[in-house]
DNA sequence: ATGGATGCAAAGTATTTGCAACCTG
DNA sequence: CAGGTTGCAAATACTTTGCATCCAT
């Protein structure tokens, strides 16, 4: 796990190498981006950067985050209906994702025998593996006690 | 895999189970929906239906398939961004995607230590899966020959 | 200086919903 | 017949974009 300043350096390294300016809104974006190390959408991203900076609009927002997502730097992900929301990936090891399809909860989890099966079922089709997405939804322990209880 | 007409009666019967009424709109729906045994987009299934009835709007289709989704006939989902697809989980067997990231291929895969691991992870976490979603990107096995003698 | 970046608002997509007419059970 | 269902259009929700202004380089 990098310090976010590390992460920081990184990102502006990175932007500045494609010539791509580092404006105080992209700062403080991708700073409050990095310090919510979990899964953050637009709207909610734009509602803690304008305590950083009231002016900030939700365009340049979406506009950051885009940003990072062409560099590498944040997934975007669909759970579900409704927004998008984005991740960072410098700042955390890989991990999958467990998705309550009832409260929207999600944890994470690593689980290294599916990732190693995954390889050779990868291998015996001839591929060789980059990356993956893996979302498992269900019903989580809460909600499984409201159904239990709440079903006609 | 079962046939079309067991598919229908099934949706058919659960669809009266709940109340629902069957209407003309529906069974073309469900029809072609359930015919095109692929990921199938909102705009493209009304679009078929429409040859069957082309007085069918598209916000029947939505409520349509997201009625099945209720049902648990179909499954919604986003790849990347822009619409959601759907797909039928009746009148096909279960199975994963390994898609080539130079190419485009996808290749359907089904692998059971893999699903079954999947199912331990959950409970670990208090979850009970209903499904999943498991995508691997990588180079497929022609895609690899090329990128060894192409990259620049 | 210069052209990329921003805020705003308007435009675009994707999907849902109010309503009166309509049809299934 | 009753009330669920439909088509239509308007409404939502989410995201992108045109443009004049602004600012990092």
């Amino acid at each position: 796990m990098k310090a976010p300043n590390d992460i920081m350096r990184r990102v502006r390294d990175e932007a500045r190498r494609r010539g791509v300016r580092w404006t105080t809104q992209r700062q403080a974006i991708v700073e409050t981006f990095i310090s919510a190390d979990e899964h953050i959408t637009v709207e909610d991203l734009h509602h803690r950067v304008r305590a950083i900076d009231r002016t900030i609009s939700a365009a340049t927002v979406y506009r950051t985050v885009n940003m990072l997502v062409e560099m590498g730097v944040a997934t975007k992900r669909h759970f579900g209906s409704g927004s998008a929301t984005f991740e960072c990936e410098v700042n955390k090891e890989h991990h999958d994702h467990l998705v309550c399809t009832s409260c929207g909860k999600i944890i994470e989890f690593h689980n290294d025998a599916i990732e190693d099966l995954q390889v050779t079922v990868a291998r015996e089709h001839g591929f060789v593996i980059s990356y993956h997405r893996m979302e498992l939804y269900g019903s989580c322990v809460d909600c499984q006690k409201q159904t239990g209880a709440a079903e006609a």
